[in-house]
DNA sequence: ACCGTTCCCGGAATCGTTCCCGAAATGGCG
DNA sequence: CGCCATTTCGGGAACGATTCCGGGAACGGT
């Protein structure tokens, strides 16, 4: 019990060199005899000698792990950004610790704090929903600590950033919309001091311009980005004495919470009113109808952001300008959009 | 950039003292005076000094860090236990690391060296379902590592365990079948290797028996925890000679598939053929008809199995004997077994 | 033969913290 | 007033590794 592993010094002493001797031959520093080097060399290996990750963080000053706080690690966005972070971060030998913040401020705060406190080497965040200043992570940055944001993000902090073209891919499913026949297309966006609610929104928007759809401010509301609430907006907008005929939701999740209401409203889809979400969740395509959506390349995000990262970790010197990466999205069209028949693919 | 935190030999330079006082300040060990370790503090409190985690884990040989290893964290039942893990484990001051073993020996391997070369504190596994042995566990125990193991675990380790009545669940499952007036019953289990599976599998049979329904070879099936194949064992149920009137899957995963699969093949649910799951996905609730199921503790079995190890780790002493914890189900009746008027509450 | 290089390797400092040991100062008591 | 116990604090060693510095041996050139 706690039989404490092998270490640099034993190994000298059994040996009869010095530590410094059986460092070099581990590292392979070169001043040293090839003779040595090979004898050093075997015994680690009989001994399966490995060194104590935490003595060289002490002396290096680096920790080779990178924090991760995402909202929420059960929603599978995240998730599976999350699993993107990782393949990058173990393949170059960094570990990945992953914090929640649950869309609170504090919880973002503390899990920042900790970070700090435990010298990570860099952190990747989506940040909270209603985080309101940001000084938590810019005391991060002052602290050498560099930060990439992904998704969710605000222009406060300068750093890399990685993000999907929200803007093409609210444009195209709107625009998808509309050539199913639909015109009063109304929309439930995301909180809006969030960009990824603003730039979806904005897409929207223009899509009605392109089409000479004039836009009604009514047809357009706000919600969190849960299916609770998702469905309290989908009962407001059906109520409206005008219905839509369409409704883009911001998220996959909203969109769920308005395909739950709309089926127990007694609608049909897409017949009486065509819905599209936006995330392609796992569920989506189970639902009845299936929901179409927009796909997020989510692996790929956080194979970006970790590069973005570890170059920005091991490059000493700050980079000239940060760069904000924009990742392709998808168009998924299924049963529940699909008012002509023959335009499933 | 890179500035470097404040360390306790800067504050003793500052006050005057030694470093081994300003120690004794902070931690309060006694033997010191009033006045200095008030002193101390607030310039502590000034400079908001945080010991730094790595030195501390070099003398202590201690990291306040556990590992967490789980086939898939994006499925829904394992992230919500490791809600339930953080929830323990940062409410005493230890972090979590999450690795992912992507249902691969192989990587379990990895990880689980990975975790010991990081000297963890502790593990809380819910193994690969296919692991051949354990030694790469064993070894983690000989290290001094305490494991405890939860949900899909073996008989070989001994250690603490956490797991649900699986047995009571698929026991209430089936005999809720039986009271929807069900007498062909199939069921499509897990792989056998498990532990899980084979509770549930005993749950089911004794149903039968205690209904004098006799236990039909060909209506037992095994599948992998997942949907397609789920769906491909929906086929092979459906194709039989005598079809079976009702189908309960050892988990939701699978159900799901057999969900598709018997829509697809034209059959209504509970009408045609009534199907029930377990584990309560959020998806569950979301399909139509929506899967009945046996909910599971989820958050409860993480801050259990948190406990446990913690308790371990904090004890120097291996305790008398090992405790397996079992806590209990729930049946949720939704349309999707309800062949009855009337039962669903 | 002597000196300068090069090649290996040992010793010591360092990272930030805890902890043990010993020393100085203080106080109480005979 | 002196002695001993107690309080308070400083000086190290230790944890496991890297890295710089310097020294001894071998070796070649003049």
């Amino acid at each position: 019990m706690g039989k404490r592993s092998i270490t640099i010094k034993e190994m000298a002493r059994m040996l009869g060199v010095s530590k410094s001797t059986v460092s070099r031959a581990l590292r392979d520093s070169g001043e040293i005899g090839e003779e040595t080097k090979q004898r050093v060399l075997e015994l680690a290996r009989e001994l399966s000698y490995f060194p104590n990750p935490i003595a060289l963080s002490l002396v290096g000053n680096k920790s080779n792990t990178i924090g991760v706080i995402v909202p929420d690690i059960a929603n599978p966005f995240f998730s599976s950004v999350i699993g993107g972070i990782e393949e990058v971060a173990y393949s170059r030998g960094y570990h990945v610790m992953i914090y929640q913040s649950h869309d609170s401020y504090e919880r973002e705060r503390m899990d920042a704090r900790h970070i700090s406190a435990r010298h990570a080497d860099g952190l990747i965040i989506s940040i909270a929903s209603h985080s309101a200043d940001f000084e938590h992570l810019k005391a991060l940055q002052d602290n050498g600590i560099p930060i990439v944001l992904f998704d969710r993000f605000i222009e406060e902090i300068q750093t890399h950033k990685v993000q999907v073209d929200d803007y093409k891919g609210a444009f195209e499913a709107t625009e998808h919309l509309v050539s199913q026949g639909c015109r009063k297309i109304a929309h439930i966006s995301g909180p809006l001091n969030l960009s990824i609610s603003r730039h979806r929104l904005r897409g929207y928007r223009d899509v009605l311009a392109k089409y000479d759809i004039p836009f009604r401010e009514e047809w357009v509301v706000t919600c969190e980005y849960n299916q609770e609430e998702g469905a309290d907006r989908a009962y407001q907008l059906m109520a409206l004495r005008e219905r839509p005929d369409a409704i883009f939701a911001a998220s996959d999740r909203i969109a769920i919470g308005v395909h739950l209401a709309l089926k127990q409203l007694g609608y049909r889809m897409p017949d009486d009113i065509a819905l599209i979400g936006f995330s392609d969740l796992p569920v989506s395509a189970l639902l009845d109808p299936p929901l179409s959506t927009v796909v997020q390349p989510t692996k790929e995000m956080g194979h970006c952001s970790a590069e973005l990262l570890l170059s920005l970790i091991e490059s000493k010197k700050p980079p000239a300008a940060f760069e904000t990466k924009v990742l392709q999205s998808r168009l998924v069209i299924r049963r529940s959009s699909c008012k002509l028949p023959g335009s499933l693919s």
